[in-house]
DNA sequence: GATTCTTCTCTTGTATACAAAAACCGTTGA
DNA sequence: TCAACGGTTTTTGTATACAAGAGAAGAATC
């Protein structure tokens, strides 16, 4: 439908560049959880002035991101621990269903896509690129959501991902987490592949939920992430 | 923390009640899927600016209950059949999570809620009143939900809840569904008090997908109300 | 007669102006 | 020295003003 060659011209909108921009700087820790985001200081840095930029925070409001107290400022959300684990929780479930249905819903280019994906990530891992490893993972993933067929459980996978990301992308740093993601990928695959569903249900869902029970390393990078922010924040 | 037993003042912000007008409006129906929302009218509706008005609607936006085209204005979201199977798709494995959660972390206390919660669906079906079902329905779900000890999954169940409110109870409307609601409640209890995990999450998951078994009925009632609408719209 | 181009209007999107609430800060008092 | 009070200032929330794109209606052309 809007796969239309030329598209017409999308009309830029401010507000959603707005939001886009400031979602990626939440995501990649420009903005770090706690942080004020004053309207004025922003509606400068952009360039435009504080409408868009107080439309884009309550859409980021809206999906969570941001914390809007009211009369007194948006301020990007702070995750505390306990509900970072109960998000997770709720991603794993997520990402075991999209397994599940994945086993009997994918095509046979589905799992070429899977296969490809997988084989990236094995690339980015014997490189010793963790970088190139996170978005070949988040690759890897979303084919998995993809071949869900279930576009709407697909788009909430993403979202959730997306306000994971920042926590993802520390889990990674813990020893040996790289290599131990990787082969679980392989279980997954395998499941996939062989169309066990509940093989493949299960794989996924420990292969997210590792990271609560790794716990007391996710918490100690936790600790040294805040100790580094508290560091730039005195600098 | 903020449990604080006299709040100074909530301090009322207009865009934020009106979000709650225009939620309310849509999910009763007083707003039909892919009605136009003009901004000049809601605003003399609301006797207020636009500004509030484009605020809500952009919080609305972000949480999936109306689509802003843009320079084109916003429009109450349609759902086609097909996503609307997706989003009941998701919407039973996220009940069928709390429940089997529930099953492990509910309290006694949480027992006798879900029981009363049960007893008023109870009356209120044997009253033979639709619309007391629907509501205490509601809360027998939502007993569940809190149940899960786990937030984050309870608010996004009670997202989703929302979002697929006016569709459910179109859904009360087919034949004796009250009474089957009923009766898979009765199971649904029976297995959270026996601790019976399995058992439950497989409850509640039917009794959320019974929908799509039933889709026949569904799509009826869905065609029915589309004409209802088409008939409106030529008016 | 149908189609396309033009113009006009209406609506959205952004900027600015104004009001009110909260934060800041220095002063005053104990 | 510390706490409380009052005034100032900064910042959010809402209203209004302005610009530009989309839609509709009419004129011109084939």
């Amino acid at each position: 439908m809007d796969a239309s060659p030329n598209t017409p011209k999308p009309a830029p909108r401010t507000a959603q560049v707005l939001r886009e921009a400031l979602e990626y700087d939440i995501a990649t820790g420009v903005f770090a959880p706690g942080t004020r985001l004053d309207e004025v200081s922003l509606a400068k840095r952009f360039n435009v002035s504080r409408t868009p930029i107080r439309e884009a925070l309550i859409a980021l409001s809206a999906s969570g991101l941001v914390e809007i107290r009211p009369r007194r400022g948006a301020f990007v959300q702070e995750i505390g621990v306990s509900r970072l684990i109960e998000m997770f929780e709720v991603m794993a479930e997520l990402e075991a269903m999209c397994a599940r249905l994945a086993c009997r819903r994918m095509t046979a280019a589905d799992h070429r896509d899977l296969l490809a994906a997988h084989e990236a990530c094995t690339q980015a891992a014997d490189a010793g690129e963790p970088d190139a490893y996170f978005y070949a993972n988040e690759t890897f993933h979303d084919t998995i959501y993809r071949g869900s067929g279930n576009s709407f459980l697909a788009e909430q996978a993403r979202a959730l991902q997306n306000r994971l990301k920042p926590y993802r992308r520390l889990q990674l740093r813990v020893r040996n987490r790289v290599g131990n993601s990787l082969s679980e990928h392989q279980t997954i695959v395998d499941a996939i592949l062989a169309g066990d569903d509940r093989k493949a249900e299960s794989a996924l869902r420990s292969h997210i939920l590792i990271q609560g029970e790794r716990f007391n390393d996710f918490v100690a990078s936790l600790v040294r992430a805040d100790a580094a922010q508290a560091r730039r924040v005195m600098a």
